[in-house]
RNA sequence: GGCGACGUGGCCAAGUGGUAAGGCAGGGGCCUGCAAAGCCCUUAUCCCCGGUUCGAUUCCGGGCGUCGCCUCCA
């Protein structure tokens, strides 16, 4: 059976096959780096790694792309805004370039905590500048773009099927638009060339055919894109935001440069909720990966937490929830490890599992199976073959994870410890309890095993 | 105002035209010196009202509610 995946082109499931057999050319949108992600951006990161997992899983040799956008853009297409990375600039005190170098940073780092996979390619906006003066000046001469005083913008107006990917309905966004057209002749035409202001240095400004500016957003996507994997591609990715205007827009110049569609499925990954409501970056308060960390839990236990839901559907974050995956990871560990070395994986639970992940990428119910699995009656080493199989895509480095080790443990609570176990021995109850009392004071829990006390330090 | 999505037990979340996976939490039990861990058992009139149907949580209509997009955004 093959891959089957929600395509949002087509507004369904259907079957994955690439265009060159066993071979297949991903890109996702990365992020803008003129702050830290917070975990709703983790989420789709982390979506686009189960979809390279499964891909490889199914046999194919994945060419994975990802971009970076280090160029500023304005928060508004009228130019009214503020550029992201010179207001950045500004709050810190660095350059732009450094802010941009910063944040890329961080979040590479971040996806390894995730343990998502590295693409093969990463590409950051400003090192493909020429790219995308290309791209412009070819929509320019094919007659889809025009000239104002601060820019070039690309003439939405004559491609007749302009916002098919998102179903956009013209005349009903009309109605309710918030910005200034400017000198846009239509509102949903955008820039593809912003010439810098008259009289103001940018940090980040270029020579172009058009004069001293930046590219806008959208061009990046399509000329880097493009230009990694050819015209036309397998897959393209991002977070479902994306759809109404960034893709819509990447298609737009694709049927103009190319005359394609860019790729042939657009996958989506839906937001992750914060107590009911969307993360917002811009308004400054949002929650990191670190402030999880901080307070205990796992980068993996994120992971799975995300796995729990499917990834076209939004995602609730609560307190409560992420500490439930956090438990249940644990208890999967801990059962994992105790089944010692893996035998041959069972034939019964990889057909399941397979039909489980060629359903759009079900998780909840991979996660389900992981749980079934667990309470059956195989063998431990069959188990732990199974289970090692499923983590191929699930990710969770299940093969890796070793109990907190003892040697982490200070010294002197490894002698209170001792004195407990001693009256235990001594079958003095009272000194004991009181020994594990102190000890779960200091910060430490001690669990008596078949195999003896074991201490480890208490949870968050 | 326009477009769209969603509403499943305390929390998160699958799923289906034939009376609802899984995890976490809660309750009961086994085990334990006591615990912990582990194991076993256990908790849902699927937002409301109509309609279609032999039968709807699942399809249709209406209502209420929540959320997203229409501005940068994963």
């Amino acid at each position: 059976m093959p891959l089957n995946l929600y395509d949002t082109y087509a507004r369904q499931q259907r079957p994955f096959a690439p265009i060159e057999p066993d071979k297949v050319r991903l890109y996702a949108c990365g992020p803008t780096v003129y702050n830290f992600q917070h975990i709703g951006n983790y989420r789709t990161y982390i979506f686009e790694d189960i979809l390279r997992r499964a891909l490889e899983y199914s046999g194919y040799d994945v060419y994975h792309v990802v971009n970076i956008t280090d160029v500023g853009h304005l928060t508004s297409d009228a130019d009214t805004g503020e550029d992201k990375m010179e207001a950045g600039s500004r709050r810190t005190g660095q350059t732009a370039w450094e802010i941009a170098e910063q944040y890329t940073a961080d979040f590479q780092e971040k996806l390894t905590w995730l343990n998502v996979l590295e693409p093969h390619i990463w590409c950051r906006a400003t090192d493909h500048i020429q790219e995308q003066i290309d791209a412009i000046s070819t929509i320019e001469e094919k007659g889809f773009a025009y000239r104002t005083e601060d820019g070039v913008y690309f003439d939405t107006s004559k491609l007749d099927d302009y916002g098919h990917l998102a179903r956009l309905d013209i005349k009903g966004l009309q109605g309710g638009m918030r910005v200034d057209l400017g000198e846009k002749r239509r509102f949903t035409d955008f820039a593809l060339w912003k010439l810098s202001p008259k009289n103001e240095q940018r940090q980040m400004e270029w020579d172009s055919p058009w004069g001293k500016g930046f590219p806008g957003w959208h061009i990046e996507c399509t000329a880097m894109s493009t230009k990694y994997l050819g015209p036309r591609f397998d897959i393209h990715c991002g977070g479902e935001d994306h759809i109404p205007v960034h893709h819509t827009n990447e298609i737009a110049q694709a049927q103009v440069c190319y005359d394609t569609r860019l790729a042939e499925f657009w996958l989506h990954g839906a937001f992750l909720q914060l107590e009911g409501e969307k993360m917002s970056k811009s308004s400054g308060d949002f929650l990191r990966l670190e402030s999880l960390i901080e307070k205990g839990y796992d980068a993996l236990a994120y992971r799975f937490f995300c796995l729990g839901a499917r990834y076209r559907a939004k995602l609730s974050f609560t307190w409560e929830s992420i500490d439930g995956a956090a438990t249940a990871l644990n208890r999967l560990r801990a059962a994992a490890h105790s089944w010692g070395d893996p035998g041959t994986a069972d034939e019964d639970y990889i057909a399941q599992f397979k039909e489980r992940v060629e359903d759009d990428l079900n998780m909840p119910r991979v996660l389900a199976l992981c749980w079934d699995l667990a309470g059956s009656n195989l063998p431990d080493d069959i188990k732990k073959a199974t289970l090692l199989h499923f983590d191929q895509v699930m990710g969770l480095q299940l093969a890796t994870w070793q109990p907190k080790a003892a040697a982490e443990i200070p010294a002197e609570i490894q002698a209170m410890a001792e004195k407990r176990q001693q009256a235990r021995t001594d079958k003095d109850w009272a000194v004991a309890d009181q020994m594990r009392d102190e000890i779960t004071a200091a910060g430490y829990e001690v669990e008596d095993t078949p195999e003896g006390p074991r201490v480890s330090p208490l949870k968050s």
